[in-house]
DNA sequence: GCATGATCATGC
DNA sequence: GCATGATCATGC
């Protein structure tokens, strides 16, 4: 233990080194190894540093202005994965809004960070894990434009008393997370009478993932849609897409095609063209912002009476896995409140479809608490086993129907009907997923015509 | 014409 | 073989 001064950011780093490979309950002198999240953090602060936890606005070792941070990581077969976002400090909604991003408490206590990491491995307990590496860490400036814009667009929130309405996907790497017991820990916001969930910053598991894979471990991947950061100066991430793209609206899905040599009808083939568009190699949701920001391209096809024809479908759940979770823990419930979508929209025209818009897209929080009402039902109907009744070669369910719910509803999604997971009761049944509804993805495009009529794409902080 | 069940194309 | 994004097919 020591609780000495440390003189230089080297120093700190070579004391923090120390701490690597060193089992937890080696280094625990305070018995905090039987606590509950944020365990191994503490131990590191009360056992190694020898300071007491605080959450103090400063950063933990402010002369130095290093903030500590003892965040898990996993080995999965596509590599080192953050198994969490990394959280910051709770946002006073009453004061931040004074500042701007640098002199933002977020950027006051965390802009340099000693990052000690630890692998995370299921079957171990917490005392048998260690620290596997330790580095000081300062944002790259490619994305740190990206976390200033956030940062704004947080901020807008608060000015537009819109506090309670954050949601973690409204931004890319900086995010804001609820933080809390529970839903009911709510604070004031400046200017709106209604309560805002208590929320901290926080790097997304997601960002978190390649700032390991790229600046720490090395294992660079993936390709820049962004070739240098300083395009990034003037204009947001989303609305630079939105204006590279842009030139190619009213071309039909032919002559995109043709022009980029695409043939073929891969399911994903939009996608490719938004690729092309941007000049990236293969996959846009395999560029390096997109995996970084969690976002997933979704195409839109309307019809020329405005109708859209098709529900739009997630990942299948498993039955079993679905029942033994909670909502708040759900795989569902991860996946839309950290998702942002790019919407890629083309319109039926007399001969082809026509690229009409790009939009950005994530579930605002009023309709994810309708998603919950659908996803606490399909937990009953499993629980009190689903009722499959078969007729004529097809079987029908009583799984959450469209009508059921304006936002979401449950159906197939496999290759075949023979291609099933398991019932709690031992019958196999057609793999399901959850899908946002055609009429509510029609309702959320004219939310998103009405915003940008209200916006230039450029805009002043 | 729509709701719901079923299936396709591709890449890893 | 399966996950994912997307669309087709059928019956009411």
């Amino acid at each position: 233990m020591t609780n000495r001064k440390f003189k230089s950011r080297e120093e700190l780093l070579e004391y923090a080194l120390t701490a690597v490979g060193v089992p937890f309950y080696k280094i625990d002198k305070t018995n905090r190894l039987s606590t509950g999240k944020g365990a191994l953090g503490t131990v590191i602060e009360e056992s190694f540093f020898g300071y007491m936890p605080n959450s103090n606005s400063k950063p933990d070792f402010e002369e130095l202005g290093v903030e500590l941070k003892v965040t898990p990581f996993k080995r999965t077969k596509k590599g080192i994965s953050a198994k969490e976002r990394l959280v910051c400090n709770i946002i006073d909604y009453m004061t931040e809004y004074h500042k701007t991003f640098e002199t933002s408490s977020f950027m006051s206590k965390c802009s340099t960070m000693l990052l000690m990491l630890y692998e995370y491995v299921s079957e171990f307990d917490k005392g048998n894990m260690s620290i596997d590496r330790a580095v000081l860490f300062s944002f790259p400036e490619e994305d740190l434009l990206i976390i200033r814009d956030d940062w704004y667009k947080i901020i807008r929130k608060i000015r537009e008393g819109k506090a309670h309405e954050i949601s973690e996907s409204d931004t890319l790497y900086l995010g804001a997370c609820t933080k809390g017991m529970n839903a009911s820990s709510k604070r004031e916001q400046p200017f709106s009478d209604k309560l805002a969930m208590q929320r901290a910053y926080s790097l997304k598991a997601s960002y978190m993932t390649y700032v390991l894979r790229e600046y720490i471990y090395g294992e660079r991947t993936s390709e820049n849609i962004i070739k240098y950061p300083g395009q990034l100066r003037e204009i947001s991430f989303e609305n630079w897409i939105i204006e590279r793209i842009s030139p190619y609206f009213g071309r039909t899905f032919k002559s995109l095609t043709d022009e980029f040599g695409l043939t073929g009808t891969p399911k994903n083939i939009n996608e490719l063209i938004i690729a092309k568009i941007l000049g990236v190699k293969g996959r846009i949701s395999k560029t390096t912002e997109f995996q970084k920001a969690n976002i997933v391209p979704k195409t839109i096809r309307i019809r020329r009476d405005g109708h859209i024809v098709e529900s739009m479908s997630f990942p299948t759940f498993k039955f079993i896995d679905l029942i033994n979770q909670e909502w708040e823990e759900s795989d569902l419930f991860d996946y839309l409140s950290e998702t942002k979508f790019l919407f890629i929209v083309f319109r039926e025209a007399s001969i082809d479809s026509v690229l009409e818009s790009v939009k950005f897209w994530n579930i605002p929080n009023r309709d994810l608490e309708e998603v919950r009402k659908v996803w606490e039902r399909t937990k009953e109907v499993i629980i009190s086993g689903v009722e499959i009744i078969e007729k004529d070669g097809r079987k029908t369910n009583n799984f959450p129907k469209k009508y059921e719910n304006a936002v979401a509803h449950v159906r197939p999604h496999a290759i075949n009907a023979e291609d099933v997971y398991p019932l709690p009761d031992g019958r196999l049944m057609t793999k399901q997923c959850f899908w946002l509804n055609n009429d509510y993805i029609k309702s959320q495009l004219e939310v998103l015509d009405e915003i940008s009529k209200g916006f230039g794409i450029r805009h002043g902080k």
